[in-house]
Order: structure tokens, then sequence, then C-alpha cells
DNA sequence: ATAATATTCCATCAAATGATGGAATCATTT
DNA sequence: AAATGATTCCATCATTTGATGGAATATTAT
């Protein structure tokens, strides 16, 4: 429920919105099963009881958590609509790539989570990522790849889904890929950035322009 | 253990290996904790005091289809090694995108699991995905970006990890991605594809060529 | 055929887990 | 201060889950 979340929101100190937060991260480290509703309230300090008097049943906790997080990527996605405006198409794309990895190495979890739900199916029906389309869409018409929602080419789609995907890979999987790669955690987000703009860039300009022949 | 998982697959109608593939499946689908093994059990139709005779406790299990996944995996990196040899990079990246792609769309659990390796901790510390970095490495080799194991650029690395990534994102969320781009269950393997060549192969070849010269 | 070994299932445990009722406490209003 | 409502915790349930002992059955070796 929309005004359920919105008071927990304004009142970032009560136990409701402590609860919350502490789904978010706990839900994006070891998924919807692998998190108890007693490892949840043991995190803020509470009785499990207080728990459910909050927010009722672990899907239904759950489910707020989607809904707050795809709510904070959509600012995410409007600050970079504005930021793009009446830029290149190289530009927007680097202003999508640093937006999008800096808020999402920010907040870890909110990687994890949306990597889990597209890629385990969770016995108890919770998914509901309907709202992935919708991320898409938006990069797509942010970065001038399409004028409206429903007339985004299946092939720009796809593109937009690399790119959208790379960048929840490199930030959830830090832990695994920065000790392959051998760089320090200060410098890890740099190498993601550069390599994500290094490789996907050019391919984007390339297909926009009609594919002239590169290099 | 190896010699344990010999014997599975020398008997691939015993009730050992019946188990395993059952286990892989359904580890794929639901996550090591989303998965029970009483659901394994009745999967393959016996009694779950069964598969603890045969493989023990179910992180042993777990750790097996995991050993069995792996090697699986090595067996078409050296299916790519052999059909690259003497090609150029592009065809080389080719032809890994070809193998892969179609490999993993038959074996789809296998996307899955490793995809959950990756992103996911387990309470119970059963993670064993130290393979990954010998995966990238034998790409990297495979596709002449690199001599040895020992040598090979971070920056080679992190592109391999994206192409690598971008595989079995589409494979395993295919459920998730396809009704997107709204193409048909027949044309997904190739849109997929065929993004991921254009996409990439062209930065590949981009960065080889301002490479100091190695082959 | 007999003995030894391997495999399977039934019954059962203990712990963990999702969930709830109800008493106690705290805050707000009147 | 009293009353009303919101919040918190304790105690407790019913299920689910990982795991095991032991009897029964099948398989293999002698």
């Amino acid at each position: 429920m929309p005004s359920n979340l919105e008071k927990a929101r304004r009142n970032p100190d009560s136990n409701k919105a402590r609860i919350l937060n502490a789904a978010r991260r706990l839900f994006g480290q070891y998924g919807f099963q692998g998190t108890t509703t007693r490892m949840i309230a043991k995190e803020v300090g509470i009785d499990i009881s207080t728990l459910y008097y909050h927010w009722g049943e672990k899907a239904d906790l759950y489910e707020a958590v989607i809904t707050d997080l795809n709510e904070g990527i959509e600012t995410q996605f409007a600050i970079i609509e504005r930021r793009a405006k009446s830029k290149s198409l190289a530009e927007r794309l680097d202003i999508a790539i640093e937006v999008m990895c800096d808020y999402l190495h920010e907040t870890p979890e909110v990687s994890n989570l949306l990597l889990l739900g597209y890629f385990s199916k969770s016995k108890t029906e919770v998914s509901l990522d309907e709202k992935v389309a919708g991320h898409i869409a938006n990069i797509a018409i942010a970065m001038g790849l399409a004028d409206d929602k429903e007339h985004v080419s299946p092939r720009a789609k796809a593109q937009i889904m690399t790119l959208w995907n790379a960048v929840l890979n490199f930030i959830s999987g830090e832990s695994f890929f920065r000790p392959i790669l051998e760089v320090e955690t200060s410098e890890y987000l740099g190498v993601v950035k550069e390599t994500l703009k290094f490789l996907l860039i050019p391919a984007f300009i390339g297909d926009a322009a009609d594919r002239p022949a590169s290099k």
C-alpha cells in the first residue's frame, strides 16, 4: 500500500521505517527465502510481532520493499532525463552510466534485489517487476533513442537491457568480480564505468547513425 | 567428491544420477535456500532418506551440482578453444558467443546457478565459484587476448566479464526479458546473439587494435 | 543358496520459521 | 486524570525443514 509506505517515509526514525530499511538490506543480501522475519527483527532490535503489526505477512513486506525501490529508481531516471536534455547521444549515455552507477553503488541492495527478481522464481508468487519494461523504455527515451514509451524498437530495447544488466551485474557482484580484476575498492567503480562506456557507447552511437563502418 | 560424481555419471539411470539432475534443475530455479530436499526427492520420486544416503547433507549435494556444472562449462570452453584456433578475433568472438549461447540455452539452470552464485550470499557458506576467475582467463586466452592465465590485463578481464555476464543474463532471464522485447520464443536466442555480437565485437576489436602487439 | 553389501523407505526428531492472541506499555486526545 | 488508540513484547502454534536410525528389500559376491 502506498499510503503505508508514505507513512514510513515521513518518519524515518520510526520502527516501521527501520524495519523497511533492514528488510531491504537483508532481502537484498539473502533473497526472499533466505531472509527470515526474525533476522529482520533482530537487525532492528525489536520483536517479530512488531514487524508483523506494521507490515503484515512477509510477502507484503517484501512487496513494500520492491515498491519503495522502484520509486527510488524512477527518481534517478528523472534526474538522468533532466541532466541529459539537449545533449549529444554520447553525453547522454555518459550521464546515464555515471548517475546509475553512483546511485546503485551507494545502495547495493537495490541491484541485488532487482537481479534476484529477474532470475529466481519464488515458490510463493511474490515477484513483481513488470516495472522493468518501463525502466527500459524510460532509458530509451532519456537517451533519445525513442520518442514515446510505445515505440521503442526491439533492437534499442535489447541494447539498453545489455547496458542496464551490465551495470547491475558489476555493482551487485563487486565482491565477486573485484578480486578477479585485481583492483582496489576505491578504483572499482571507476573501472566499471570506464569499461561500460568504452564498450557500449561506440556501439550505441554506431547504431544510431545507421551503422557506418566503425573505426 | 569427484569419485562420487564419477559414479553418478557412469550410470545416468541410477537414482544417484537422477537426484543430481533434479537438484540441478531445482537449485537453478529456486536457489539453495528456496529448494528443499523434499522437493528434490519428490521430483525424482524417492524418499528423502535415499537422497541423504547418496549425497549426504544438502550443502554437499549443492557442492556436487556446482562441481558438475563447472566441468560442463569447461568442456564448452575446450570446444571453443579448438574451433577458434587460427581464426581472426572477430571470428573467435563469434564462435564463443554462438557456442556459449547454444549450450546455456539448452541447459538454462546452469546460467541461473552461476548468477545466483555471484549475487546471493547464502547464510551457510556454500558458495564456491572461485572457478569464475579461471573461466574469464580461459576465454581471454581462447580469444587470443592473452597468452597465459597469469597475464590477462584487467581491461581484457573486465570486457570479457561484461560479455560473459551479458550471455548469462539474457539466457537466464529469458522469461523476463523476452516479453519486453516482444519477440517469439523461437527468435529470442537469435536476437540475443545478434545483439551481443553487434554491441561487443566491434569494441573488442577496436581495443585489440590499440593494444601493443602480442599475437 | 548363503552371506555380505548396497539401496530404499518408514517413522521420527529437533530446530527453524511464519504467524497470531493477548497483555502490557506508551502517546494522544478530551 | 481518564479514555482512547497506537505500539510493543511475551508466549505459543502449526508447519516446514534438515537430518537420522533402523527395518525391509534388492543386488552382488562367494
